[in-house]
RNA sequence: GGGCGAGUAGCUCAGCUGGUUAGAGCGCCUGCCUUACAAGCAGGAUGUCGGGGGUUCGAAUCCCUCCUUGCCCACCA
């Protein structure tokens, strides 16, 4: 029997149970590649977590966001696709594969690079998975039967088809330039990979001195060590300082090595020396750093590297050979001053360029990279956003996309790792031709010579998560999910890879799928071409105190560890609720403690209507539970609590609805929160309670049933079942088990989120008994606060008397029992006259006196009463001012008037009450 | 250096396309085990909306300025 529920709501004892149902039944999934059967379509893309992590608050947040959406959409009747996957994360999974073999007393190259992948691969299988299993405790209604990983045999195809159409379109090229290298992982990595870190450091000044011995020029730099790369210095030509000096020769200090004269160098006029910077000359080091690398080019110089990959000075013969860049630049300032060239050291703030992923300190080099040609892309992905195609939520990541894509830089795509979908450029070690290709070219095009090499650079892991949203479509292929599903909807995700992923997609997307043709064979045009048409960006989660969470300060929250003490469903809740746009998210507990007693008063208004559907069972009532259709109009019988109920109903169904179209979560959860504690429970639950009355049936004789309780109990049924209904994106878990337990195991759809999501139009709107609730409840509430204020006891009943217009005094008459039941009023009495003095209060339509012995504590109503007629008095003073403000009647709109005038009649009303009742009050 | 935000009750935040006397949750105070729920019920207190100036009939909301604070981007030796 459903009755039988625990008194609380315990989580842990049925979340699993639903989310492995959710899964094993395939709920979510969605048919591969079948025809449109014509409904509309909700298609999202989770934005793929790496395979290698674990799921911290931020995956928490978003999936919950995207969840709601999904489920909201799919209980719309829409076709909600919504295709998990994970990211092979390129350095990320090979450092910690790497790590492994460090601790095994090997390393990658002592492997090999097949065994090393062979090694990548087992990992994978092994711990690749604990992500998803993560996400699946979550109940993320993601469709399983779509699960991608970013190394899958079709995926990589379409990155090869994708590199190769770019390379055939003349936007990727090779060459050797100045990228971000990173020494641990030696490999390039692109400017985005890059942080940098307010450091105080030095700034060195260092003499060099002419070759012809007529002086010397002194320069500044951070970096000594390069100088052993330095090929010239340059001044401004308009530094009236150095003019004259322009043209000579400078012997380079250090710079001779084994056998080998020192080097001489230029001094150079180049505007890009700045004269109040430094000492206004600079060192060019152009294998390097990137301006000395622009400087070069400027005037031919040679690049002359000096470091290995490993950031060891790299310079056969010369002293520093083989010394690490720190300990080189030591001994070059140490040497330096001891032949007196080191004129001064400084304190110089700077930002120091680190690897995001190892933490290295980048140093610039140049290498042979290939690199995409960004402009033609991002022009059409700033066109995108500018014509409206694709929405930003919050509008303002817009600004910051223009931004940011406005002064893009060519794209540097390859990396020197293993892990990761290895270029399709072949070598030829004959000629030396490189020539790109879906598959091995038998033979060299150029010489014919016949063992090609594979180039070794693999592709930065962007490239091909900026792929996805129409790879996962089958892309290159024209297949029905593509046509079907492209462009997904929205794509929910943090700003932190607003660069790394949207914009890649935006102009990957934008690129490629401009030459797909639309289904019905016409030419795509660029707001189709999108990947999606809204992007909602989320805030980040932080820790109570509004900290970052981070491992060094322990501050992280493990939502699966959270999820364990309050459940999936209130964890869901507090982040929806506090999810609103371009605000991070303060974790407190205690708000989810807030929830998980909300989750509790949902299981226990359950237990409540269980009990009753019992009992009228029991005296003979014959109870449906289908209540999933739209209401329409309710039997004239139909008490006005109930009519109230579903008016509300239908006003929160309203809300909703706007709420989530906006992506307002917390809005949306808030609405139903209201609704369900605050008018369902608070009111609803007691005033049906009134007509809930089942008499004992006794032995032989006929039940007797009243129309007016099976109304009421219908009613309170389909409130509540339209309620889980309406519950259900929000806190899927505990309104599964309730909607279940509701149809006792025989509901009419497999789960409750393949039922209808509640619409407006399913329930009466009412404005009569909403006005009608609304004064009772006004009344109610004066009378419970007068009652406190005359300290009548809780349990102990009380009569009132009372005055006003016709209408409250009607409804007071016909809601005895509401009064009685709801503020404990024993008799109600009606005065012809207004009332007044300490036992009455007032409110707009009525005054109310509850008779009780006791006399009221005059101070405190004193007190009350003057804060009171201060707060009207101020009130009335506003409106007052504005009412015989000439401008103001002249300029205002008709309704705000209106609006304010009734407003100041009843402050007014209100008002003199109030002072009767104090100037009654005895001295 | 450039760009984008934020400052509203003790705390976390709504409200900000200007319009009646500024809201919610948590916390706090008081009284209640009222047979769905003490993870509950009822009642209550709490804010010169960061400071100053301006626009307007009307400003938490728009503009200027100052203060405090956060984030992103950036090749200044």
């Amino acid at each position: 029997m459903p009755n039988e529920l625990p008194k609380a709501y315990d989580p842990a004892a049925i979340e699993q149970k639903w989310a492995d149902f959710w899964v094993a039944e395939k709920l979510f999934d969605t048919p591969l590649n079948q025809p449109s059967d014509g409904r509309k379509p909700f298609v999202m893309l989770l934005p793929p977590p790496n395979v290698t992590g674990r799921l911290h608050m931020g995956h928490m947040l978003n999936q919950t966001e995207m969840d709601i959406l999904a489920r909201w959409h799919r209980m719309l009747g829409e076709e909600s696709v919504w295709v998990p996957g994970t990211d092979h994360a390129g350095i990320a999974t090979q450092m910690m594969v790497e790590k492994q073999l460090k601790a095994e007393g090997t390393n990658r190259k002592e492997l090999g690079r097949d065994a090393f992948l062979e090694r990548v691969w087992q990992w994978k299988s092994q711990y690749g998975g604990a992500i998803t299993t993560q996400m699946k405790r979550l109940g993320a209604s993601v469709d399983w039967g779509r699960e991608y990983f970013t190394m899958d045999e079709n995926l990589s195809n379409a990155v090869t088809e994708a590199f190769v159409r770019l390379h055939e379109q003349g936007l990727i090229y090779r060459g050797s330039y100045i990228v971000n290298w990173d020494p641990i992982q030696q490999t390039a990595v692109s400017d985005l990979e890059v942080e940098h870190k307010e450091t105080v450091g030095k700034i060195y000044h260092l003499r060099y001195p002419f070759a012809d011995g007529s002086g010397s020029i002194v320069i500044a730099t951070t970096r000594p060590e390069t100088m052993l790369g330095d090929v010239a210095v340059v001044v401004n030509p308009e530094d009236e300082r150095y003019k004259a000096l322009v043209g000579k020769t400078i012997k380079l200090p250090l710079s001779a090595a084994a056998g080998k004269p020192a080097r001489e160098i230029p001094l150079l006029a180049d505007e890009w020396a700045k004269p109040e910077f430094g000492t206004g000359a600079v060192k060019v080091t152009p294998a390097h750093d990137p301006n000395d690398y622009e400087i070069g080019k400027r005037h031919s110089l040679a690049e002359l590297t000096i470091m290995d990959e490993t950031a060891h000075i790299d310079l056969p013969g010369s002293p520093y050979h083989g010394l690490d860049r720190y300990e080189a630049r030591k001994r070059i300032l140490e040497d330096l001053e001891a032949q007196g060239l080191l004129v001064e050291v400084k304190d110089h703030t700077l930002a120091i360029a680190t690897s995001q992923r190892s933490g290295a300190v980048i140093e610039p080099r140049l290498s042979m990279q290939w690199f995409i040609k960004i402009q033609p892309l991002a022009d059409k992905a700033i066109a995108a956003v500018e014509e409206g195609h694709i929405k930003f939520t919050p509008p303002m990541y817009a600004k910051t996309y223009f931004e940011w894509m406005r002064n893009i830089h060519d794209w540097c795509i390859s990396r020197q790792l293993w892990w990761g979908h290895r270029i399709p450029a072949y070598h030829c070690p004959q000629c030396g031709t490189t020539c790109v290709a879906k598959t091995r070219p038998e033979r060299c095009g150029s010489c014919d010579h016949a063992e090609l090499q594979q180039e070794t650079d693999v592709l930065d892991t962007w490239f091909s998560s900026g792929l996805l949203p129409f790879t996962v479509f089958g892309w290159p292929e024209p297949t029905e999910d593509s046509a079907k599903f492209y462009p997904t909807d929205l794509l929910v995700t943090g700003f932190d890879i607003l660069f790394f992923w949207v914009a890649r997609m935006i102009m990957l997307g934008t690129h490629f799928m401009l030459d797909v043709p639309m289904p019905d064979g016409s030419k795509r045009e660029l707001k189709d071409a999108v990947p999606f048409r809204d992007v909602y960006i989320h805030a980040l989660v932080r820790d109570a105190d509004r900290q970052k969470m981070s491992k060094t300060k322990g501050n992280v929250i493990d939502p699966i560890e959270i999820i364990e003490r309050f459940g999936t469903d209130a964890v869901r809740f507090t982040l929806a609720s506090q999810a609103s746009p371009g605000t991070d998210i303060a974790f407190s507990e205690a708000r989810t403690e807030g929830y998980r007693a909300f989750a509790n008063k949902i299981w226990n208004a359950a237990r409540f209507l269980f009990l009753q559907i019992d009992r009228a069972r029991t005296a003979g009532y014959k109870m449906t539970m289908g209540a999933a259709n739209p209401v329409g109009a309710l039997p004239e019988i139909t008490p006005i609590e109930t009519r109230w109920i579903f008016a509300r109903l239908n006003a929160v169904t309203v809300e909703v609805d706007k709420a989530l179209k906006e992506y307002r979560f917390d809005e949306a959860a808030n609405a139903v929160y209201q609704f369900f504690w605050g008018e369902f429970c608070d009111w609803y639950l007691e005033l049906v309670k009134l007509r809930l009355d089942f008499p004992e049936v006794k032995e032989g004789e006929q039940p007797i049933q009243n129309p007016e309780t099976a109304i009421s109990l219908a009613g309170l049924v389909g409130v509540f079942e339209a309620s889980l209904r309406l519950l259900s994106p929000f806190m899927p878990f505990l309104t599964e088990e309730l909607w279940h337990a509701l149809y006792e195991g025989k509901p009419y759809a497999k789960s409750i989120a393949l039922t209808r999501f509640p619409q407006p139009s399913d329930f009466p709107a009412d404005d009569t008994a909403v006005s009608a609730i609304t004064t009772l409840q006004e009344l109610i509430n004066t009378i419970r606060g007068l009652r406190k204020d005359l300290g009548v006891p809780e349990k102990e009943a009380a009569p009132i008397l009372i005055h006003g217009d016709h209408r409250t005094l009607a409804l007071a008459d016909a809601h005895r029992d509401m009064l009685a039941k709801l503020a404990r009023v024993s008799d109600v009495d009606f005065a012809t006259e207004t009332l007044t003095g300490t036992d009455a209060r007032s409110g707009v339509g009525f005054d109310v006196r509850v008779i009780y012995e006791r006399q009221i504590d005059v101070p405190a109503e004193r007190e009350r009463l003057t804060k009171e007629i201060a707060k009207l008095t101020k009130g009335l003073e506003a409106a007052n001012r504005q009412l015989c403000n000439e401008a103001f009647l002249a300029k205002a709109p008709a309704n705000v008037i209106e609006g304010l005038k009734k407003q100041q009649s009843e402050t007014q009303l209100l008002h003199d009450k109030a002072k009767a009742a104090l100037e009654a009050l005895p001295a």
